[in-house]
DNA sequence: ATGGCACACGTTATAGCATAACGCAATTGA
DNA sequence: TCAATTGCGTTATGCTATAACGTGTGCCAT
């Protein structure tokens, strides 16, 4: 039906939720993407929170802890650690200033937080790694 | 168990907020502490994150951004790395049956993504990491 | 002492984030 | 076909956090 499929097995609300987010230069509340796709019908946060949810769960969407925000994960197709999606854990430096958002992979953090874990008995779920700051840009 | 000793710069609020954490068995959400506050004297939400800013400040409390809730310190007085309250980067596990938190300080895991920013030209202000999963006694 | 300042406090109102609960429609697969 | 599952839309509600206003108190430079 629709033409820009970026992926078969998203619902129309799910493409058009992860649109809004891949064109975004920067992370999204739950709120804003709702007015976003207000002309495209939505009307009520939970169109977009089951959208988002579902985005989160393929791994095509990363939920900024502490921002209560999402972006669109910019690992695309890439794999590396062969986990899901594309990575095992993720860690984010966010940008205080411009907002901008950089995605990336650790295997060592990854590692030593797996070592701890293992050394503790906790079998870990879900790893939120985010990095406040100022990016390069910003700093100059 | 707990040290009922708590800073002297504390104002009362402060003090109760703190106290209120520090008895607790787990993570508390403002509201929460609103609530168990609510003899002594607070009446609004304004009240509790006022202190909640203040002591978060003093290092004495830490958020956990990925609960939106609030832990007091599990270190005490012990310095390891020189900085603040007695901690650079600090990590958390929580757990997600039984809600305890594992606070720990991990330097290989703070090194590696302070070499990481410096190697992208970050300049991290705060680093959130939190590892959500099943703690050992849950696991059994 | 007195004016100015910083800071904690109290209150009301509002903003921002997220989910519960209902019913309906389309899809699937036994 | 019929039940189960899944997505959808809507209304209402709940949880989290801050804005904006004013009060009082201690401190200190004038
Ligand atoms: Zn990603
Ligand atoms: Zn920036
Ligand atoms: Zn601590
Ligand atoms: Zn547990």
């Amino acid at each position: 039906m629709n033409a820009p499929i970026v992926n078969p097995a998203l619902t129309k609300n799910q493409s058009l939720v992860f649109e809004a987010l891949d064109r975004a230069d920067g992370p999204l509340s739950a709120y804003t993407i709702l007015d976003k796709l207000r002309d495209h019908g939505f009307r009520a946060p939970l169109q977009v929170y089951r959208a988002l949810d579902k985005l989160t769960e393929f791994g095509m969407v990363h939920r900024l802890e502490s921002l209560n925000a999402f972006v669109a994960c910019a690992h695309r197709e890439s794999a590396c650690c062969g986990k899901g999606h594309g990575h095992g854990t993720v860690a984010f430096a966010i940008c205080e200033s411009c907002s901008q958002v950089l995605e990336f992979h650790d295997h060592e953090v990854d590692h030593h937080l797996s070592d701890w874990a293992s050394s503790k008995g906790f079998k870990p779920s879900k790893t939120t790694i985010e990095i406040r700051g100022i990016c390069q840009k910003c700093a100059a």
